[in-house]
DNA sequence: TAATGTAACGGACTTGAGTCCGTTTGTCAA
DNA sequence: TTGACAAACGGACTCAAGTCCGTTACATTA
């Protein structure tokens, strides 16, 4: 797992600066690199539908499994044939706009980079972005992170967290690497902590309960990252 | 909600410098400011030790509430009158090492403020006791918060979370007073960041998959720690 | 187009959480 | 000591998650 992180660690650094790669977070669910028969998609699909309409209609913890899979029309096993449980469900039914904010993201810190804007200052401006899309998946998220406390080792490369943490990692290094953060300065836990708060239940805590706004939140963090970069650096 | 955490705020932050309070963690269960009956206290003992045993036995996980019933010799429906979940039976049986860690931990604080330690350093201090103490529950810790997903407002209050938020945010207060931390700065948000890591699946997450030591947590913490520490201040 | 192997299907089944409510029992006042 | 009442008890019950396995049907080959 950590070889695995690791590897990813320099593919998606170079991703960042180079060119977009997908991630390809969501496969088909069952054993990529087959074909699937024409029934099996098409019951992925249904589901979906179904599953959009019914959180829609009733909010996603009130839905259960059984419902999903009667409203789709498929059995209680085929449904979990394509989808462990709702977390993996919800994942699925992010997929798109996860995508599309990993791309943009990606393409707005290529720019920013050729722009020379430094990398902590692009890592701010990835967290701010950050703590809206958060709170615009919050249902979803906490389905997904509810369901991924056993540490299924090979599934959790796909969760949001990774490429976040990706993004954020490479992000570090390359300010390390710019003399913006000290030589030593342990960029893999300094990534996981800024983005502890941003796990799901957290998140809404903050937002619920401790009543933060999102603009509150983002500032808190442009502190957080502030303070790492007015940290005494050894001269170059 | 957020009423009680101000109001608690300011009690907590005369506690640091003044005295010792206990905040009652754990009551008992049901109703407190009644005399309890004494098959209740003796169950809820009963059920204590019954927990205790098969959680030794067998794990955390692995144990289910039918069987603490059955080993304590109570039917389910009067261990869920004293233990709402797993969760809360958990919270009950580290409650004495908590009071333990808590008063520890107020009383050294206490001294460190006589000594003149900045109260950055004392937040130092603690995150790194709290790195070992959470390590030492996280079987428990991880089901206390399993259940404690359904914001239900008053009874968080009791979460372990609580106390350290206090006394985090207490800090930091004095951190801004004493001109260690810039005026503006936002405590609330900062104690809640520096919490985040201490959740126990973010927490276990980086033991487990991320194969952090518990040194290198800590080190981390310190890092963030020094960051705002090296914050500029407005001149006084 | 028929046979065949294999993935996909579906719903009964198992398991565990948590609730409900009729029954029991400790406590307190007379 | 006894009667009354509220609290506590216990286990059957409900509800949802997730599994299992006999059946179905797609796709591929002859």
């Amino acid at each position: 797992m950590r070889g695995l992180y690791l590897a990813w660690g320099m593919l998606y650094s170079m991703a960042i600066m180079e060119s977009s790669i997908s991630l390809g977070l969501i496969g088909d669910g069952v054993d990529p690199g087959r074909v699937s028969r024409s029934d099996a998609r098409q019951n992925r699909s249904r589901i979906l539908e179904a599953a959009e309409l019914l959180f829609a209609r009733h909010g996603v913890e009130a839905v259960n499994m059984a419902d999903i899979a009667t409203l789709a029309g498929v059995g209680k096993g085929t449904l979990y044939r394509r989808f462990a449980n709702k977390g993996e469900l919800c994942l699925a039914l992010m997929d798109a706009q996860m995508r599309q904010f990993q791309e943009t993201m990606l393409a707005r810190l290529r720019q920013m980079s050729l722009d020379e804007v430094t990398a902590l200052a692009q890592l701010a401006h990835f967290l701010d972005t950050l703590v809206y899309f958060t709170h615009q998946h919050m249902p979803l998220l906490c389905e997904v992170q509810r369901h991924s406390q056993e540490l299924d080792e090979a599934s959790r490369v796909m969760r949001p967290h990774f490429w976040q943490y990706m993004t954020v990692h490479g992000l570090l290094q390359t300010a390390v690497r710019q003399g913006e953060l000290p030589a030593g300065a342990d960029t893999a836990f300094l990534a996981e902590a800024l983005l502890a708060p941003f796990t799901a239940t957290i998140f809404r805590f903050q937002l619920d309960v401790m009543d933060f706004s999102l603009e509150r939140i983002s500032a808190g963090m442009q502190l957080m990252v502030a303070g790492l970069a007015s940290l005494p650096t050894a001269p170059d």
